[in-house]
DNA sequence: TACCAGGTAAAAA
DNA sequence: TTTTTACATGGT
């Protein structure tokens, strides 16, 4: 897949960057996933999105806000609280432009599904959306373990303990907010601790265990040799105890952006396949694999889209009407 | 009250 | 080797 790079930011006066995101983007579509999260932790509202961010050594918030349009699209990003240096400034931008994956470009992913109607229509629907990604890969992969079996309102209620018990706290005004837990506080965390958060023995187990390796070094999770190939990262995360196939490609899609992860097994991801595919008939992961093969490289992403078309509620236009 | 929900490793057969 | 089981919380 081609990546191109952001043109150079524009600095603006108190401590606000202006960023171009390679078009087409549509940043109220795609920040719209965080509309309803905890405001304390990560929210979208009244077209801003907010996020306590560790740059550097320090603990910021960051604020976006769209500018442009989805053809010429900009971003606005401010620091809160002052007074900003330029290299914190710069390692912001740097941050929202990995969150919101600013520099995909979309061209040749519209390119490669356009002998697939299906993804051709919700594509068009959907234009300028852009997956977010995590901040880390260790936040990705946290998150997925969590999320492993249980329903997802369930998972997310424990992730959101989960950052409020441990994440380091930035206070502004009245507001407090919290920056995701990082691996030398998880690893320094009691098994208690971690199953007050409602996680099971062993995810707690699992969690504290990859926090202790990122800690003392022996697992590197955010750095990876150039043109090194998904399947690859796949096997390699892997062999981490607690880490199955399913963990895997969804820490790989979420924390790398490596868009041609596609976990197939996983339940809502065979559920939105066979609404647009199957008729709604329900398909196994094999099968879910076979279809996701007509997107090719962008497989990863094109799941993405069809979860973030069932979550809007699109139908296709015209129902398959084979006799 | 059950049962299912974006799985995994370990025990049992 | 393949199959079964325990596990956590939230929604219906």
């Amino acid at each position: 897949m081609t990546r191109l790079r952001t043109p150079p930011a524009r600095r603006g006066v108190g401590g606000v960057l202006r960023l171009s995101p390679v078009p087409p983007f549509d940043f109220d579509l795609s920040a719209s996933i965080f509309a309803g999260g905890d405001p304390g932790i990560r929210f979208y509202a009244d077209g801003a999105f907010r996020q306590a961010l560790r740059i550097g050594d320090r603990l910021v918030l960051v604020t976006v806000t769209p500018e442009g349009t989805v053809d010429r699209p900009g971003v606005r990003v401010g620091l809160q609280p002052g007074p900003v240096p330029s290299g914190l400034l710069d390692g912001a931008g740097r941050e929202v432009t990995r969150l919101f994956n600013l520099d995909l470009d979309l061209k040749p992913f519209e390119r490669a599904v356009q002998g697939d109607p299906v993804m051709v229509y919700l594509s068009r629907q959907l234009r300028g959306l852009k997956p977010p990604r995590t901040a880390t890969v260790f936040e990705a992969l946290v998150d997925s373990i969590t999320e492993q079996q249980i329903s997802l309102a369930a998972a997310h209620s424990m992730e959101r303990r989960l950052v409020r018990t441990f994440g380091d706290i930035l206070r502004l005004g009245a507001m407090t907010y919290h920056a995701f837990p990082t691996p030398e506080r998880l690893a320094g965390a009691s098994p208690g601790e971690l199953r007050a958060c409602g996680l099971s023995g062993k995810k707690a187990e699992y969690i504290k265990s990859i926090a202790h390796g990122v800690r003392d070094g022996s697992l590197d999770l955010e750095h990876h040799p150039p043109g090194r190939e998904t399947g690859a990262i796949v096997r390699e995360l892997t062999a981490i105890r607690g880490v199955g196939t399913w963990t895997a490609e969804l820490t790989a899609l979420r924390g790398l952006s490596r868009l041609d992860a596609i976990p197939a097994d996983d339940l809502g991801i065979r559920r939105v396949i066979s609404r647009y595919y199957s008729r709604s008939t329900r398909i196994d992961g094999l099968e879910a694999r076979r279809i996701a093969e007509a997107w090719g490289s962008w497989r990863g992403l094109a799941a993405y889209y069809l979860i973030v078309a069932e979550h809007k509620g699109i139908t296709l236009p015209e129902p398959d009407t084979r006799e």
